[in-house]
DNA sequence: TCGAACGTTCTTTTT
DNA sequence: GAACGTTCGA
């Protein structure tokens, strides 16, 4: 048995983390210190010295993606080895298979389906119409963020009952109600997923066991990312007996708006004894300048492991800051240094741009098209969350489960076939009367003239024997071709009617995947709960393409070129966190991730002036960029100053400076006139608005 | 029953 | 500015 080429390429504390089977592992992973590669050899090293089988070894990871990874990664290191068995994915993919193969045991119905948070708002929705409750008083994000909340804390809404007063008593009935619904159409929420499995391994002493004596090693990916259930999870899948390794970087922590508790890193000690810490802190992607300015920004933060990423890769590169006018003129800048690192022999796909929030793509996206350069945007609307995609996946939602009220109420008039709501109103009046399901009262309730031929046709397209089709792509393209889906969106004469048809295509083209399975039914439910579960839809990607996506999706990616843009205060740190410190801490957090995703070059952009919510905006840059050590900066424009002369004084100005006013106090500077001696000056005064001032009398001062 | 036109509200990050 | 919901006329 040859392990060299498993243990030779690793420095001192990665080879501990790789062959340590003593103890339970907490390995402080800074970022780029080579954690997916320990991960991927420590399971390598597990499988090829013996102590476990592929299927005795399970791998958590923070996205489906990165388990698609770590699969690849391990075969490459073993290449004759077959690594399907090998348990890899989601906490959610993980608890989905496990309720599939126990979904009698918990008492779900076999063709049970995933639901996303689309769906769960309108479940709430739902409910709010049933009961008459406006959605001003009790606005259904809040009380779906309540539900998960209660979730993550293993409350039912049993559990939850409070009447204290209106406003509780009627949250925790709209939970009760929200249980009753997804019971009713057999639909598991995500959280639910993971909830459903700790009830069943908590109550369920067989299964529990079975997973003990099967489950000898455990691999958390991306620990300081896991929830107060996630956690729990991991404590009732665990025993003396396995090996647990939790894997993570407290100064990545960047999901704690979702529940994430950091500080699952401090108790790991203490739950899963005995832990042998292990500190990765050597990078080996980023250049001295780039990792020391990650790491001045980060040391801002208070609460934080101690821990001090150093690299051997010397540079003499600083850091590029510019200051754009406005976003266009960021756009446009960057897509002028990206041509020129381009005719330097740089492919395109090794330069990345980084945003705050996913709106902000569209100016680039223009910008980028403008000059030909390709481009390719992760996240945002993701594929399967697309209207015309969710339309037929509602369908085949139905088909798969005929309980589902949701995805009958979906589909029944998308595209228009003539039921309006006079008889979708008369279906569900007969399915109330009879507790069933709409799709079994739309069989039997009684409807004359148009909608009557309409409503058959749509009942029989639902009702096709699975069979029939064999294959799930056939099914999908009987779909497509029944409702007359892409001839009715050809009518709409909206701009993004191509793209629509496009991803009709393309929905079809992801069934084929799905053609090998033996029974369709399985490959349809296996394809639906992917459509949900596993966003990463890799549509063919031509390799020359700029990458653009938010920093939350760049966690885990590298780039040699990476433009960290929109560094503006309330753009990024987001004007939500400003109240709170600890939630600064996370947007610096978020900072620090985006900086350190950079190998060689590392650009930081603001704009003077943005169009948000379409109105032009003053921005102030961020807090971040004061953090930085300007030692390690290249200014490539410093923001543009206006002198003008007053009566008494010469006073020097930027657009968005803060100035004071003799008689109306403090404000900001908006805009400026050049005008001779009839100059003028606006500024938004904070108690008086805003005001043009003569220049030459306005005898302001920098605030 | 349908779609155009209007008004309203909300704008963070994702499994 | 966009996405959503509501209203109104055909």
């Amino acid at each position: 048995m040859d392990i060299t080429h498993i243990i030779n390429s690793l420095n001192e504390e990665q080879r501990e983390a790789v062959v340590n089977t003593n103890e339970n592992l907490l390995i402080l992973a800074g970022a780029g210190s080579g954690k997916t590669r320990t991960i991927v050899h420590r399971i390598a090293y597990i499988v090829i010295t013996g102590s476990a089988h592929w299927n005795q070894i399970l791998a958590v990871t923070f996205t489906n993606k990165a388990a698609n990874e770590l699969k690849s990664r391990v075969a490459q290191l073993l290449p004759n080895q077959r690594n399907a068995g090998l348990w890899t994915g989601t906490f959610h993919s993980i608890c989905h298979k496990l309720l599939r193969i126990h979904s009698q045991e918990v008492g779900l119905d076999g063709n049970f389906q995933v639901i996303d948070t689309d769906d769960q708002l309108r479940i709430i929705k739902r409910i709010h119409k049933e009961r008459s409750l406006d959605e001003q008083s009790w606005p259904p994000k809040k009380i779906l963020g309540y539900i998960n909340q209660m979730k993550e804390r293993s409350l039912r809404a049993k559990d939850c009952y409070d009447d204290s007063n209106l406003f509780l008593r009627t949250q925790s009935e709209i939970y009760e109600a929200y249980e009753a619904h997804c019971i009713a159409n057999h639909l598991v929420d995500f959280t639910e997923l993971i909830l459903k499995c700790t009830e069943m391994l908590e109550s369920n002493e067989a299964i529990r066991w079975r997973y003990h004596t099967q489950f000898k090693h455990i691999l958390v990916d991306e620990f300081q990312d896991t929830n107060r259930l996630q956690y729990k999870l991991l404590k009732l899948l665990s025993t003396d007996a396995q090996r647990i390794v939790a894997v993570g970087d407290d100064d990545q922590s960047i999901y704690s708006w979702r529940g994430a508790v950091v500080d699952h890193m401090f108790s790991f000690e203490k739950d899963f004894p005995p832990v042998k810490t292990i500190r990765l802190e050597q990078n080996y992607r980023s250049t001295q300048p780039i990792l020391t300015a990650a790491n001045q920004v980060i040391s801002h933060n208070s609460k934080r492991l101690d821990k001090t990423l150093w690299t051997e890769i010397e540079s003499d590169e600083k850091l590029k800051l510019y200051a754009a006018y406005n976003e266009l003129d960021e756009a446009q800048f960057i897509c002028d240094q990206i041509k020129s690192l381009q005719s330097s022999g740089l492919k395109l796909d090794d330069c990345a741009i980084l945003y705050r929030s996913n709106a902000q793509s569209r100016v680039f996206e223009e910008k980028l098209g403008q000059e030909q350069l390709p481009y390719r945007v992760y996240g945002g609307l993701r594929f399967f969350e697309r209207a015309e995609i969710k339309d037929i996946i509602a369908y085949l939602r139905l088909i798969a489960n005929p309980s589902d009220n949701y995805a009958f109420e979906r589909s029944i008039n998308q595209p228009p076939r003539g039921i309006g709501k006079m008889t979708f109103d008369k279906i569900r009046q007969e399915a109330l009367t009879n507790t069933t399901p709409l799709l079994a009262a739309a069989r039997t309730t009684q409807i004359t003239g148009k909608a009557q031929a309409a409503l058959e046709q749509y009942v029989s397209l639902v009702s096709d024997s699975l069979a029939d089709f064999g294959q799930l792509s056939l099914l999908v393209e009987h779909i497509v071709t029944s409702t007359k889906m892409i001839a009715y969106l050809s009518t709409q004469r909206s701009p993004q009617t191509e793209s629509k048809i496009e991803n009709i295509k393309e929905l079809i083209n992801a069934a084929k995947y799905y053609d090998k399975y033996d029974s369709i039914q399985e490959a349809l439910n296996e394809f639906l709960s992917h459509a949900v579960l596993d966003q990463t839809h890799e549509s063919e990607h031509a390799a020359q393409q700029v990458q653009l996506m938010t920093l939350h999706a760049a966690k885990g990616l590298e780039f040699p070129v990476v433009f960290l843009v929109g560094l503006e205060d309330d753009l990024f740190p987001h004007k939500m966190t400003h109240a709170d410190d600890m939630q600064i801490e996370e947007e610096r957090r978020l900072c620090y991730v985006g900086m350190t995703r950079a190998e060689k070059t590392l650009f930081l952009s603001y704009a003077e002036t943005r169009r948000l919510y379409g109105q032009e905006m003053y921005q102030r840059p961020s807090r971040f960029i004061r953090e930085l050590p300007s030692d390690l900066i290249d200014n490539l424009r410093v923001a543009k100053t206006t002198r003008i002369t007053q009566q008494k004084t010469t006073f020097e100005f930027k657009l968005g400076q803060n100035v004071k006013h003799e008689k109306f106090g403090e404000g900001v500077v908006l805009n400026y006139e050049e005008d001779g001696d009839n100059s003028r000056i606006q500024v938004r005064f904070i108690s008086e608005g805003t005001k043009w001032l003569l220049c030459a009398y306005a005898n302001l001062s920098i605030a």
